[in-house]
DNA sequence: TAGATTGTTAATCGATTAACAATC
DNA sequence: TAGATTGTTAATCGATTAACAATC
């Protein structure tokens, strides 16, 4: 298997995985990369150098083995062998992330939530019973957390992000509109809906101008 | 002010927004790029690059007047005339979001929620009561909504996105795990936890391969 | 066999980074 | 003035797309 695979091929991996799983469902057993472009709207060349850098090798004229694949797609993401996370911030953001059934299919899984706040303190979310801020060093030790979902407000989540650092956190996601400063050889992925936002907000801005473009075009 | 934005600069542009209102708070009246590049730890010819899009120009040895920086990063976003959107879905991810308070801050405003669930329609979320799909496309009509929250089930994805676009949204926001196939002129993006968490995965991965390499080398 | 599909090598495209003159 | 910072033009880098031989 090649290496380093590149950012924009690791961020279709789920879409191919969630429609290979489909396939199989459908009784299949094999598919080519020009089906799934096609079924995803992606260019057909694309798709197959992204399937090279899941290892497997596909047949010409018959494609690759679904098994086969998806094993190797979801192994390639780190998916295959389950990680527990943390979260910290139980407001309503990180209540619905806690209650999020669909985690359990990217091998996450949620075992506990943190919070500053008295009032939320003791609070039952899904399976969970919110902990104070202050247990949370001695459960990211003796359980062996590495991975954090950060769900605070942004004026805290800068101080959060560096405590959970020094408690030995290794990657956050950050559901914080703020830009945290961390060490370099923390993962971290922010998940920002400003920032989403801002992307939608654009694309339909360049549709209504390109709608206005050809209205005017059409007066011609 | 030049045209067609890039997206990766799109991205962006709500940090240096949020950067620049703090600035301001802090009573400065200019920024430079460096400043800006430096706290967001990104290389400053980037940020140049990327305020060159605003239309604003700077002042060599003291960079951009924060107040007009402002208003014409905001106006590129078109953040600043408010719009309201709709919510299909009001689960727990879509309850989080008509409670979430920072829309504000992007000029997003979600003014009704819909579910088809009966157990979930006439429930009260933030300043909302839950309506019934039925009645979606008449609010659509009367309100001229162009803009939709998509928080359904990813099986009912599809079906709900193609019933939005019947009623002339123009935009969807989804957050279902779950890859759309809509007409070209509707702006969509997807928020998907899958491929966001698929990010953080690989990073984590390859910081974990980059240690070992490190410990490996550490052994000569 | 014929033709679809693979994998690889080369060309293109777009974004990032570098170099540098202009200027306050 | 000196030096920091701007804006622009050129170089680099990485991902996407194109071209094409190999193969089932």
């Amino acid at each position: 298997m090649k290496h380093r695979i590149p950012i924009p091929t690791i961020k279709r991996f789920p879409s191919y995985i969630r429609l290979i799983k489909q396939y199989k469902e459908n009784g299949l057993t094999s598919v080519s990369a020009t089906t799934l472009a096609n079924d995803l709207r992606l260019n057909p060349i694309q798709v197959r150098k992204d399937l090279a850098f899941s290892g497997i090798e596909g047949k010409p004229k018959v494609g690759f083995c679904i098994d086969e694949l998806l094993v190797a797609l979801i192994e390639a993401l780190g998916w295959n062998n389950s990680s527990d996370a943390i979260l910290i911030g139980a407001g309503n953001l990180g209540s619905a992330l806690v209650g999020y059934k669909g985690f359990e299919n990217y091998g996450l899984s949620i075992v506990a939530a943190f919070d500053k706040k008295e009032e939320i303190v003791g609070k039952t979310i899904g399976k969970l019973t919110v902990k104070p801020l202050t247990e949370l060093e001695e459960y990211v030790l003796l359980n062996g957390i590495s991975i954090a979902i950060l769900t605070v407000p942004a004026n805290q989540a800068q101080t959060c992000a560096q405590l959970l650092v020094k408690c030995g956190i290794q990657a956050i996601w950050s559901f914080a509109p703020k830009d945290l400063t961390l060490p370099e050889n923390i993962a971290v992925q922010r998940t920002d809906l400003a920032t989403q936002f801002a992307v939608l907000s654009a694309k339909l801005r360049s549709n209504i101008l390109k709608d206005d473009v050809k209205a005017d075009m059409d007066l011609w």
